[in-house]
DNA sequence: TCAGTATATAACCATTTCGTTATATAAGTC
DNA sequence: GACTTATATAACGAAATGGTTATATACTGA
């Protein structure tokens, strides 16, 4: 039997802040089910490198996604083993699948080895 | 049939903004059953009123909350029409009851005609 | 009308946030 | 080792945030 996952208001806070950022939730809407990498996003916001590992980096640490090194590459997806997991999958699930903004990254989705 | 109420992620960030806030979240949690006006709030947070009227102005703006006069008062309480509501109770489904900083606001709750 | 209370707004300041450019680190290739 | 590619970090600046104090507005009651 699933019970709802408790945590304090300043878990909550810490866990909005993180996504708060109209870059950082789509980020986290993109690797909801896929994993990405950093020149992934950086394609697909059209941002600077930098600002995108900074951005990268906020969620890692607020543990909302993992990080999956594969050669050269750093792949992120969401962490499912973060206290955080439920709300944020919560979260995520208002956001509508047809929002453009969203249907906009999706289309700049490239593989990884064109970067 | 209840179906989820999906929004845009421009919108789902409007939401979260207004409520990344540790006071603010907590302001929501509590207006979440009962209503409650600015003195009162400002008792409780140990805040001047200035910055608890600005943190209800800014939750207002959202649509958040709904404002309801009686006399010199303003009673704040949670805004059910909002698109965000569904969210928003979703969010603060998340912090527990138990949670110190919940219990120590709620035990400086006063009525209001002692300000 | 005048005084008191409740709330909002204005002006200001310190800190945080989010982007930039420049540089460092680490892995892959020749 | 030298060169390229992917990513991270540092340093910086503009804008936003969240508090303060001072002041304006609005309702209440003598």
């Amino acid at each position: 039997m699933e019970t709802l996952a408790k945590t304090t208001a300043a878990d909550v806070t810490a866990c909005l802040k993180a996504v708060s950022d109209p870059t950082r939730l789509l980020m986290m809407k993109l690797v909801e089910t896929n994993e990405l990498c950093v020149c992934q996003f950086v394609e697909m916001f059209g941002m600077s490198q930098p600002a995108i590992s900074q951005h990268l980096r906020k969620l890692k640490q607020a543990g909302l996604v993992k990080e999956n090194r594969k050669g050269q590459w750093r792949f992120y997806s969401l962490n499912q083993d973060s206290v955080h997991a439920p709300l944020l999958q919560n979260i995520l699930s208002h956001i509508e699948e047809a929002d453009p903004q969203l249907l906009a990254l999706r289309a700049k989705e490239a593989p990884v080895d064109c970067c």
